[in-house]
Order: structure tokens, then C-alpha cells, then sequence
RNA sequence: GGGCGCGUAGCUCAGUGGUAGAGCACACCCUUCACACGGGUGGGGUCGCAAGUUCAAUCCUUGCCGCGCCCA
């Protein structure tokens, strides 16, 4: 029994009612425990997030795959869950606190941490909660957050074995220090923009007073942390300094330096010599080192917040001490102009007249964080690293042999590029929100002596494992281990004796989330543990990811999963672009371009979203949001619901079969055979990852062939009085081939198609659950050949009424003079369907009466329609002779090919075959349209 | 500076070595008993420019112009 729909569809009641209904009945994750696996993991979005139009098109391709999966019988696993988002989270607590004038610092960390669960526990499940509006069948039952309890223990038994392995070493070096944060940040979260600059000129004294040495500089600051002039070594104009070790003192700082050698000294730049910072600058880091300085003795001017500290040589004028940095660089200029040291920069106006300036205007390429935004500092400090390049190398050697494919294949110069030239990957972050690191310092034994001031590191998942660490590094018998709250109060508590007492103390930084979500693809799945889980859908099936965090995530789910599962952790990488305003620029929130999904979801429900999604997505390529298009895929979700709505008014219902029914009518026949065609060509391009051909293939279906031309062509036979065997099995292949889409749009459209299914009848599942069609009918060729006479005819008798202006409905008698076979076999059996389309009727088989009439036609058959006194014979003659000479352009053309004797030589056979294919074809109609303007005298 | 991508109908986009398609928009017709969120018909493109390869190029190669992104 089918259940009566109402005649306006309306998304927002269906969506909520099935996805709750899925949900609550475990539908995305059917027990199938013999079925092939088939897995997804989803990129976890920060658990403060809420769902943006990325998200939307992510989620939704990974939805389509996983129900397309599911449908075809896959033990279909998405896992699903959120990240905890160290800064980012941390950020927004704190946020909170500042409005009610409270701040981190007030509590202590424990406090703090627990207050970011609250917050968590009440506020973190926005965009789970939008993934559902979106319809995203995702297996919520093991919902994943990197900060559960047996994700953290993953996260610590890799930080460890890496550690064991010498993969995860402690290193004092230059980071990228975020001054607002306060924290180190990876190279990659480091966004470089040009800005605005100065490029000043500065005097530096040598000491002997034998002259002066010009370098020059975009942060003037740093010139308090000076620590050489560097020159390249083959520059003629510095090799007598350099060879007699001549030095420079520095103004402000009096700091004396040496002039150093060393091919980072561009001659062509400037004076060819450049000032050297090595605790403040990535390039002069390494100059220093080559000359000898070790990064413990580099000197460091700057304190956590960027303000201007003390060197460890004492040298910085107590004015600049506290100085904020760009406060210090103004001083800074501001001194040395006062002492003469500063060159200014002259140039011209646009006048043309002498212009005298502090520094020469520049762009300068700046470092900036990309969630603090502010300016990024080097900064020398002690951090964690893990040596990516030696985990990089598997991953690298996968893609090139192809056991990871990368879809667009485009991008995987990209991935090479970024992994065979991959730096240390700084892990350590300064917060109080992640998993905490699992190393704990002691003191170090030098000469039989504690040094609690020489830290030593000792790596363990449990404090168990350190204490027994550290009990045996420390060459006391039976010495106590206690651990202390922190490095000063082991040193406190320490004061200065060598007891018995060993203090011990955990280190206090967070490891960067992306270390954790390196892990997702197998934490997930209950690593370490959890066996058989981890057995079976690791390595997952397929990771679909937007191609901006293709070196945060996905890399280095390559290198984690290689180290920790020695696999692959997926078979194929699906990257998708950005979805972009309908300006083409970038979606962003300071620019007020952003579109809300949900917003687009209220309006035209999530099925048209979705499908918009899908039919956009080409690869390689980013969309452009097109709300119009959004729209259209409502109506097209409208026209199915009518369509259903059609069907049940003749008694069309669910489906018995999933094989296509037997079928004797042409139509029926026809709709089985186009069905077939449907469901190869989308598998096809689902095995290809093409959303856009996949959704464009049923959409043309659905519309074109099955309710423009299937539904049209059997009204006649179920609106005619008899109900006989005809009448039975057309219900029944219209009922099945109805049923093949509501299953085939199921992926693409999940709410809609689920509502129909049901509304079509009693079901034995749900369209969920139900089965990818696999239609193996045999269809004559006979009926379909008769289907597409029939249509060709409707066509051009359409073509030919319009032009002529003729009403569209009215039925005119039509006569044939010479049926070709096919003609007379549909006239014969199908004149029903002719005289419903074509609207002509009664068809006479022999010749028409003389006198002014239209005639139409299809392959050699030509129908003669008398409409003497209707028609404007010279309108119908324009009509003919336009449609001749297309006919006659075509053939000349294609005349003119096939006379050209390197064509039939040298082309493809098929290339000759189907020219002269279209040559008779175009010839025949040009004959034909010749015959009727004849007639028409 | 290095790498990648894009430039096809008014707009948003597919596409193929044999001279082009979709959706929207537009024009005209249809208030036909599933649907006006509809049906029908039609107009509209030197496929960025130039050269080359080829029997044949929008599709391959090279150069140029314009746009975007990533890395340094």
C-alpha cells in the first residue's frame, strides 16, 4: 500500500524524522560482520567548531561514498568524531574567562583543564550536531575525541616508541614563537604575507676606528643581539677585514663582534655586508653556527612576550629593557640616527623632487601565526622534535609505487615536493590544554654530582616506568623518587643538598593536536587494543580531505601509520578544493562572505545542498557557491516527489524485484534498458571518484529519461480503460525502475529518497539498507530502437509546430506513404504513444491529399500533416530549406573527409566508419527534406 | 624565484584527437487531469592569443597574455 504525499514536499519535517529514525535504529552501522569492510575515518573538526561550507562538502562526498558502500554491501564503517584543538580550545576558555575579568593564571593547571571539559561537555557538540542536519551517516555509537582515555594512551605509546627509536629528540633551536599565544608553533602554522615595510641602513664602527662597515636590516631591534657582520667570503671589498680579524663595535650595546666569511652574505645586496642575529633570525641561526657559536651561548634579547630582555653579556641600556619589540624598533632607529649611525635613503618624489628618508620603503615577507595572528618571533628555546624526514621516507616511496593513490593525481608533485624537503616538526606546545607530554625531568649526574640545574629527560607512558628510569640512571642505592609539581620546586625542594631524595618532575608542555590526529586512522579503532577492530578496517579504504591541511593531516597520517602499523593507513586520498564565495574569492569571516550551510539547509533542505555539493565537485578544481544551482536541485528533488506522486495515482508502488521485471512493451523494456545503462555508467564513475558525473548521471536520468519521457510515454497505456496483463506489468517496471532511483539518488539525496521508499509501500528495510541495483535484463533492440523512432518523431513534430505556429495539443492526422519497417511496427503497436507525444492522429498509411501541409520526419520516414488553410506555406518552406542546408553542410563536410585519402588511410577505422555512417544519415535527411519541399511546390 | 591549476554560451561549470554540452538566465508557446520549484521549442560559443605536431586540435607540444593557489 502505498501512503498518500502531500503535494508540496517540505524538507525540514522528512530530514528530522529519518535521521533520528537511522540513528536510533543503528542504520549506519549494520551488524555485517562477514561483509568486506569498507572505512572512512573523517577529518575531526575542532571540537569548537561549528559547521562551515567546507565542512559541508566534505562531509558530504564522505557521506555519498559511505552509503553508496553501504548500499552495495560493504561492512561500510565511518568513523566520526572531533579534535581537541589545543590552541584553538584553549583560546576560547580563556576568551570566556576575560569577559568575566578572570584569567588562566588564576587557577592552577588541574583547575584550568577541568574547566575546559566543562566547557567541552556543554559546548563541544555543535557541528556534531550540524553533521546530522547534513545527514551525514556516520557511526555516532563510537563517537571518537582525541582526549579520550584510550586515544591519550595511544598518543603517549607513540610519543614514547618514537622517542625509544630516536625519532623524537629534545633540541635547543630557533622556533616559531607565537609571543601572543606564548607558545612555539610548527613551520606550517606559519602564514607568510607581504606587508609594508622600511629597509634601514645602518653604521657600524670598526673598533680599531679604521673605518665603519654598512649593513642593513628590516628589524632594527635586533641589532641589540648582535653577534658578527657577515661578508661573502669572495667579496674583494672586505677580504683585508676579514683576514686581520678585524671586528665591530656595536653602537648602543658597545658589544664588540667579529667580521665573519660566510656565503649568506649576498654582494649584489646592499653594501654585501649583513648583521648577524643567531638567536633571532632562521638564516643567521645557521651562520652562527658555521662560525662557531653554539646555541646555548647565541645571545637572546627578547622575553616570552616579545619585550626586550637582557643579554646574557649585560650589554642592552636599561632605557630599552621592557620595551615591546616594535617599540624597540623605533628606539632603536631613533638612537642611532641621534648617534650618526643611520644612512639615510634618498629618493624622488613623484614630482621628481629629492626626498630624504629614514629607510627605504619594502615589502617585506612576514611571518604571522596563523591562529594568533600576530607577528611570528625566532625565538631560541629548548622544544621536542620528531625527525620527519626519516618518517617521511615511506610514505614518499608509497605514492611513488602507488599503494597510495592520490586522487587528483596533480597533486602528488605537490606532496613530493613538501615531503622530500621536510623540516624537524617542533611538537612541543606551551598550554595547558592537550595531551601532556610523557617525559619527566631528574637531575643529571655529572662527575658523581646531582645537577638538577642540567636537566635529564626520562621518557615513560607511566610514572611507574620513569621512577625505575630514573632509579637506575641515578647511582644511589635505595634513593627516594619524588615527583615534584615542577623544575623550581624540584630545585626548591632540592635546596642545594645531595640527599637521599631524587625529585623528579613532568615536563610541562602539550604535544601540537596534529601529533594526536596523526593517529586518527588507527586510535580510532581502539589502538593498541582492540585487535580485531584495528585488524579489520585498518588500513582504512579511503581518506577524503581538502587539500589545504594535506601536510598537517594527511601527511602525517602517512608517516604515523607507516611507523606504528608498518601499512598504509588508506588506500586512496581523495583532495577536494575550497568552496569559494560566489565571487570566486576566498570565504572568510573579517570579510562577511561566509555562507552558512545550515543557513542554505533551512532554505532548500539538505538534499539540494548536498547534491549542489556533489554535482560541482570535479576534481581538481574549487567551487563556486551558485545558490541559484542549489535551488535547482530543490526543484529536482520536487520533481521526484511529483513524479512519485504520479505513480501512485495509477496504482504504482513498491517494487516486488530487485531483478528488473519481465517486460514485453517497448517502454518498459526501454526504462530497464536505460537503467542498466544508468547504474554502469555510475558505477563507473563512483569506482573514479567523479561526484559531478555520478550526480549529473542520475539527475538526468531521474528527470530526462524517466519522468520526460518514460512517465509520457506509459500514461496512454495505464489511462487506457482495459486493465490487462499490459496494464499489471507496467505498473510493475514503473514501480521498479522508480525504486532503482530512489536507490541510486539514495547516496546524494538520502532524506527524500528514504521518505518516497517508504511512502511507495511497505518495505522489508529501509532504503539504507537497501540493494544497489543490478539489473541483467535482456532488451530487445527492436524496442528500443521503436522507443527512440518514437521519440525523434515527438521531437520533430514538436520542432515543427512550434516554428510554425501551430498549437501544441491539437491533434492533426498525419499520413505515411512509404513506413519504413520500424515505422510501421510502432504505428502498428504503439500508435497510442504517438498520437500522446507526437500528437498526431489518425496515422493513414499511403499518400496524402494534395494541398498545402507540414510534413516531419524521422530517419527515412516521412510524415505528411495536411493543414490546408492553417499553414503559412512559406514559413513552412523557410522551415525546410533551413533544415536542408544543415543537412547539406553537415554531408559537404563530411564528404570532404572521407574524400581526402590520408583520412580514409591513416584515421582510425572506427573515425572512417562512423564519417560515413553520418554521411548516409545526413544525406538521407537531405534527400528526405528535398522530396518535401518538392511537394510543397 | 620554484611548483601547480585555471581561462569553453550572459553566469556557474562538464567535456572529447574527428569542428562542442549541462544547469541557470534569455526569447517564444503551453493555466494539458504528477509537478509553474512545471511542460515544450528556440537563440546564443572564432572552446584566452600565437606557432607547432597530426589526415584532423577546443583537446597534444611550445611561447605569450590574464587570473588564482602553494612553496621559497
Amino acid at each position: 500500500m502505498t501512503s498518500e504525499l502531500s503535494k508540496t514536499f517540505d524538507p525540514a519535517a522528512i530530514e528530522a524524522k529519518w535521521y533520528s529514525h537511522w540513528e536510533e535504529t543503528g542504520a549506519f552501522r549494520p551488524d555485517r560482520p562477514d561483509a568486506e569492510p569498507f572505512t572512512i575515518v573523517n577529518p575531526p573538526p575542532n571540537v569548537t567548531g561549528s559547521l562551515h561550507i567546507g565542512h559541508a562538502l566534505d562531509n558530504t562526498l564522505q557521506d555519498i561514498v559511505i552509503r553508496y558502500e553501504r548500499l552495495r554491501g560493504k561492512d561500510a564503517l565511518w568513523v566520526v568524531g572531533t579534535d581537541h584543538a589545543g590552541i584553538a580550545t584553549q583560546m576560547v576558555v580563556e576568551r570566556q574567562m576575560e569577559e568575566r575579568q578572570d584569567k588562566r593564571t588564576n587557577y592552577t593547571r588541574e583547575e584550568f583543564v577541568q574547566k575546559v571539559w566543562e566547557w567541552k561537555e556543554e559546548s563541544g557538540g555543535t557541528i556534531t550536531r550540524q553533521l546530522r542536519r547534513l545527514g551525514c551517516s556516520m557511526d555516532w555509537s563510537r563517537e571518537q575525541f582525541t582526549m579520550d582515555e584510550h586515544f591519550t594512551k595511544a598518543v603517549l605509546k607513540v610519543f614514547v616508541d618514537l622517542y625509544d627509536d630516536g625519532l623524537i629528540y629534545r633540541d635547543k633551536r630557533l622556533v616559531n614563537w607565537d609571543p601572543k599565544l606564548r607558545t612555539a608553533i610548527s613551520d606550517l602554522e606559519v602564514e607568510t604575507k607581504d606587508v609594508k615595510g622600511s629597509f634601514w641602513t645602518f653604521i657600524y664602527p670598526l673598533s680599531d676606528g679604521s673605518g665603519d662597515i654598512r649593513v642593513s636590516t628590516t628589524r632594527p631591534e635586533t641589532m641589540l643581539a648582535d653577534m658578527a657582520v657577515a661578508v661573502h667570503p669572495e667579496d674583494e671589498r672586505y677580504k683585508d677585514l676579514v683576514a686581520r680579524g678585524a671586528k665591530v663595535k656595536l653602537p648602543i650595546t658597545g658589544r664588540e663582534i667579529p667580521i665573519v666569511a660566510d656565503e649568506h652574505a649576498d654582494p649584489e645586496l646592499g653594501s654585501g655586508a649583513v648583521k648577524i642575529t643567531p638567536g633571532h633570525d632562521f638564516n643567521d641561526f645557521e651562520v652562527g653556527k658555521r662560525a662557531g657559536i653554539a646555541p646555548a651561548d647565541m645571545l637572546n634579547m627578547l622575553d616570552a612576550d616579545a619585550n626586550v630582555c637582557q643579554t646574557a653579556d649585560g650589554l642592552i641600556p636599561d632605557e630599552l629593557l621592557g620595551l615591546e619589540r616594535f617599540e624597540a624598533r623605533a628606539r632603536v632607529v631613533e638612537m642611532l640616527k641621534d648617534s650618526g649611525h643611520l644612512v639615510t635613503h634618498i629618493t624622488k618624489t613623484k614630482k621628481g623632487e629629492e626626498q630624504e628618508l629614514d629607510a627605504e620603503p619594502r615589502t617585506i615577507a612576514t611571518p604571522f601565526g596563523d591562529r594568533g595572528g600576530v607577528v611570528i618571533e625566532p625565538w631560541l628555546t629548548d622544544q621536542w622534535y620528531v625527525d620527519a624526514e626519516r618518517l617521511a621516507s615511506p610514505p614518499i616511496n608509497a605514492v611513488k609505487s602507488g599503494e597510495i593513490e592520490i586522487v587528483p593525481k596533480t597533486w602528488e608533485k605537490t606532496f613530493f615536493n613538501w615531503m622530500e624537503n621536510i623540516q624537524p616538526w617542533c611538537i612541543s606546545r606551551q598550554l595547558w590544554w592537550g595531551h601532556r607530554i610523557p617525559a619527566w625531568y631528574g637531575p643529571s649526574v655529572v662527575d658523581g654530582v646531582l645537577r638538577y640545574d642540567i636537566p635529564k629527560p626520562f621518557v615513560a607512558m607511566e610514572t611507574s616506568a620513569v621512577e625505575a628510569k630514573a632509579r637506575d640512571y641515578i647511582p644511589y642505592d635505595g634513593a627516594d623518587i619524588v615527583m615534584a609539581p615542577s623544575q623550581s620546586a624540584a630545585l626548591d625542594a632540592e635546596g642545594g643538598g645531595i640527599g637521599k631524595t631524587i625529585h623528579l618532575w613532568q615536563d610541562p608542555d602539550v604535544l601540537d593536536t596534529w601529533f594526536s590526529s596523526a593517529l586518527w586512522p588507527f586510535a580510532t579503532l581502539g589502538w593498541p587494543d582492540a585487535e580485531e577492530r584495528v585488524k579489520k578496517h585498518y588500513p582504512n579504504s579511503l581518506l577524503i580531505s581538502g587539500f589545504d591541511i594535506l601536510f598537517f593531516w594527511d601527511a602525517r597520517m602517512m608517516m604515523m601509520g607507516y611507523y606504528n602499523m608498518d601499512q598504509r593507513p588508506w588506500e586512496k586520498l581523495y583532495l577536494h578544493g575550497l568552496v569559494r564565495a560566489a565571487d570566486g574569492s576566498k570565504m572568510s569571516k573579517s570579510k562577511g562572505n561566509v555562507v552558512d550551510p545550515l543557513g542554505l539547509i533551512d532554505k532548500y533542505g539538505a538534499d539540494a545542498l548536498r547534491f549542489f555539493m556533489a554535482a560541482m565537485e570535479s576534481q581538481g578544481r574549487d567551487i563556486k557557491m551558485d545558490e541559484k544551482r542549489v535551488e535547482g536541485y530543490r526543484n529536482f528533488a520536487t520533481k521526484l516527489w511529483n513524479a512519485t506522486r504520479f505513480c501512485q495515482g495509477y496504482g504504482i508502488g513498491a517494487s516486488s524485484t530487485i531483478a528488473a521485471p519481465a517486460a514485453r512493451l517497448a517502454a518498459n523494456q526501454w526504462i530497464i534498458g536505460e537503467v542498466q545503462q544508468t547504474v554502469e555508467a555510475l558505477d563507473k564513475a563512483m569506482a573514479e571518484l567523479r561526484f559531478d558525473a555520478a550526480a549529473n548521471l542520475v539527475y538526468h536520468f531521474t528527470w530526462d529519461r524517466f519522468c520526460d519521457w518514460y512517465l509520457e510515454l506509459i500514461k496512454p497505456v495505464l489511462q487506457s480503460g482495459d486493465d490487462g496483463p499490459i496494464q499489471a506489468e507496467t505498473r510493475e517496471v514503473a514501480g521498479w525502475a522508480l525504486d532503482q532511483i530512489m536507490v541510486m539518488l539514495h547516496p546524494f539525496m538520502p532524506f527524500v529518497t528514504e521518505e518516497l521508499w517508504h511512502a511507495q509501500g511497505t518495505r522489508k528495510y529501509d532504503l539504507i539498507h537497501a540493494k544497489w541495483p543490478e539489473p541483467r535484463a535482456e532488451v530487445s533492440k527492436d524496442a528500443t530502437d521503436a522507443i527512440d523512432w518514437v521519440i525523434a518523431l515527438t521531437t520533430a513534430t514538436r520542432g515543427a509546430r512550434n516554428e510554425l505556429g501551430i498549437s501544441p495539443g491539437e491533434k492533426l492526422p498525419a499520413f505515411i506513404a512509404n513506413p519504413s519497417a520500424l515505422a510501421q511496427s510502432v504505428i502498428d503497436r504503439s500508435s497510442a504513444a504517438i498520437e500522446r507525444l507526437a500528437r498526431l492522429s489518425p496515422i493513414t498509411v499511403g499518400e496524402a491529399p494534395d494541398g498545402a501541409a507540414m510534413q516531419v520526419g524521422t530517419g527515412s520516414d516521412v510524415f505528411v500533416v495536411p493543414l490546408e488553410g492553417v499553414i503559412d506555406i512559406e514559413a513552412e518552406r523557410a522551415r525546410l530549406q533551413k533544415a536542408l542546408a544543415a543537412a547539406q553542410k553537415e554531408a559537404k563536410s563530411l564528404e570532404g573527409r572521407l574524400g581526402n585519402a590520408n583520412f580514409v588511410d591513416r584515421a582510425k577505422p572506427e573515425a572512417v566508419e562512423k564519417a560515413r555512417a553520418d554521411l548516409t544519415h545526413h544525406t538521407a535527411e537531405a534527400e528526405r527534406l528535398t522530396a518535401a519541399l518538392e511537394r510543397l511546390g
